[in-house]
RNA sequence: GCGCCCGUAGCUCAGCUGGAUAGAGUACUGCCCUCCGAAGGCAGGGGUCGUGCGUUCGAAUCGCGCCGGGCGCGCCA
């Protein structure tokens, strides 16, 4: 197979720029693709910045080159414009060719080669705590776009959940469950407002309940509540009441896990494994796969956190201090200190973290992207420096960032706080909006950018979504070969001579961009780059199909313009499989 | 106070890593279904790219200073 157009026009100049300036032959050849279309296919500055070392006239310089450029069928017209850009026309053939190699290559087109480079990556991750909502669903769709864009050029893409399944919010839920559960024994525990207070901790508990009756009641209000420093009014806003609520909260914690004994275990578990079943099904739902899902919990069981810090010991990277493990991250670019091991005895969640990230390392990957919510940009410096510190390559981790989604109803910010149980649930967005507009609502901007969801305009609106735009144009294609009835396969073998009009061609040059477009997508991290282009061509191909018919008496016309709907079509589904986003036939 | 992100059409946002006359969608105005799907197309108005310097052939893009907005700065996770 031949090498794509602009490949083979940087080839042509490189060899010119061999000719005309040896000395400079490895400067980098930039070609773009002109925004006006009488600037030709493709143009080129070369000239303009070899005017510079070779202190000449960029206009007679890109006449040189120009002169020594090999003579090539690809090209029809080159020219020097403007400051000293050369431009490119290609041949019509050259052109149209693609339309051949989408139908030849089919689901590969566009795909690109770099098998074996192993990447993986961490997304979601979200505490099991309580239902996802629309912030995780940001997170989600993004995660999993990147990964699909990251594996269709070319990567070998691992995709994790990390479940913060060993720390204070775990046992936070834990409790909230267990005391909405003796409340069905009457033993009403004043419910503390920093525990979860979502409906579906109750729901927890009324599963307990039935399936286990008193097994968890057999205790006393006043042996819950022993030793709980109370809680101050509820309109104290105070840091000291809000610490009080927290003492509060921890020696309630303490109670329960001494009255339950081992039992607290299992109540600890339920909750888990309901919360993290839940929202397996509910990203399942949203098309949203993982190939593991990582316990942080393991990490001690295993004795890597333990590792982890004694490998910081042992390159004298610790000191103790307040009877606690530092870790000296400000060596390592961060702007302080970071506690490991507390007083306490008790491991950091940023421990826990550096132990993950130690292991990510020792799988071998060679990329490993950490997806997380904007408000956690202060924690790169640490973690990376965590890695340098441990001796390994930094490079390898990149860090991409989510910014929150901020809900808007009636025109209102909506809150989003989990343990006040006031969100909208990603389930509930979903049914509202359906899964294909969701996930394509989502990568519709850049994923560090805010992104203002309006409920009431995705749900009321939802025909206005750009995805149907983008989905309508597949369907129409399907619905015309059809109702043209004949071998799809036998397009891939038709002459596409009579594809010459503005509209063609350009169509034509649209679907050449395409393995470009996933390259730089895949470089820049940005899913959203997928979907705009999507956009574009869906919007060329419904300016085309206004303007021309397609089932034609002209066999050989028809053919070709078949041949070129049938090749948008497959990109169209190619682009919006990455997005996770259906290809309907019709709707 | 320090750090990161952001400021582009009335609104929501792109802008290919420095290129030629800054683009979509939406909204507004007027057209196009005896015609493969009108969830579509065509045409039109709408801009000091927050702002001021600087870097160079050339800046929405890179650097610095302001102005305005968001987020983060725990022995929480």
């Amino acid at each position: 197979m031949s090498a794509d157009p602009k490949t083979q026009l940087a080839d042509l100049l490189r060899a010119a720029l061999k000719s005309v300036a040896p000395e400079q032959a490895d400067t980098p050849i930039h070609l773009e693709r002109p925004k006006q279309a009488d600037h030709g296919d493709f143009a080129t500055n070369l000239a303009l910045q070899l005017a510079r070392p070779l202190r000449r006239n960029p206009r007679e310089l890109a006449a040189l080159l120009l002169g020594e450029l090999p003579a090539d069928a690809l090209v029809a017209k080159a020219e020097v414009a403007g400051a000293g850009f050369i431009n490119f026309t290609l041949a019509a053939g050259a052109k149209t060719a693609v339309v051949r190699e989408v139908l030849a290559r089919g689901d590969a087109f566009g795909r690109g080669v770099r098998k074996g480079v192993k990447t993986q990556i961490e997304f979601v991750s979200a505490n099991p705590t309580g239902p996802l909502h629309v912030g995780h669903g940001r997170g989600a769709a993004y995660g999993a776009s990147l990964a699909s864009l990251l594996e269709f050029a070319g990567f070998d893409v691992t995709r994790e959940y990390y479940i913060n399944d060993a720390g204070r919010q775990m046992d936070i839920l834990a409790l909230s469950t267990w005391l909405r559960y003796l409340a069905f024994f009457g033993i009403e525990v004043p419910f503390p407002p920093n525990a979860y207070q979502g409906g579906y901790v109750i729901d927890m508990a009324r599963e307990m309940r039935d399936a286990h009756q008193g097994r968890f009641a057999r205790v006393t209000l006043e042996a819950v509540l022993a030793g709980t420093p109370g809680l101050p009014p509820r309109e104290r806003k105070d840091d000291e009441a809000k610490a009080q609520r927290e003492a509060h909260l921890d020696r309630l914690i303490a109670n329960a896990k001494q009255l339950l004994a081992e039992d607290y275990a299992w109540v600890h578990g339920f909750a888990l494994n309901e919360q993290l079943g839940d929202c397996r099904e509910d990203l399942q739902e949203f098309g949203v796969h993982f190939d593991k899902w990582f316990s942080e919990k393991s990490l001690f069981d295993t004795g890597l956190v333990e590792r982890a810090v004694a490998e910081l010991e042992r390159r004298g990277h610790i000191y103790v201090q307040d009877g606690a493990k530092w870790f000296r991250s400000s060596g390592f670019g961060d702007e302080k200190d970071r506690v490991v091991q507390r007083e306490n005895g008790m491991y950091t969640y940023f421990a826990s973290d550096i132990a993950y990230h130690l292991n990510k390392y020792e799988r071998g990957y060679d990329r490993i992207i950490d997806i997380w919510g904007a408000d956690h940009h202060g924690y790169i410096a640490r973690v990376r420096g965590a890695v340098a510190a441990l001796g390994l390559p930094p490079d390898r981790l990149e860090v991409a960032l989510v910014q929150f989604a901020v809900l808007y109803r009636n025109g209102q910010k909506a809150s989003m706080s989990t343990r006040a149980g006031d969100f909208v649930t990603l389930r509930e967005l979903r049914r509202e909006v359906g899964n294909d507009a969701c996930r394509f609502f989502y990568v519709l901007r850049k994923s560090d950018q805010h992104l203002d969801f309006d409920l009431d305009l995705a749900k009321s609106q939802t025909n206005e979504n750009p995805v149907y735009y983008v989905q309508y144009a597949h369907a129409r294609v399907c619905s015309v070969l059809q109702q043209w009835g004949g071998d799809v396969a036998e397009l891939a073998e038709v002459t596409l001579a009579p594809l010459a009009s503005e509209r063609e061609l350009a169509l034509c040059a649209q679907l050449g961009v395409f393995a470009e477009v996933v390259q730089n997508a895949a470089a820049d991290h940005a899913p959203h780059m997928i979907a705009f282009y999507l956009k574009d061509l869906a919007g060329e191909f419904h300016g085309w199909y206004n303007a021309e018919r397609m089932l034609v008496d002209d066999e050989a016309v028809r053919g070709a313009r078949l041949a070129l709907a049938c090749a948008v079509k497959q990109v169209l589904a190619s682009g919006l499989r990455m997005l996770g986003v259906s290809a309907p036939e019709s709707m």
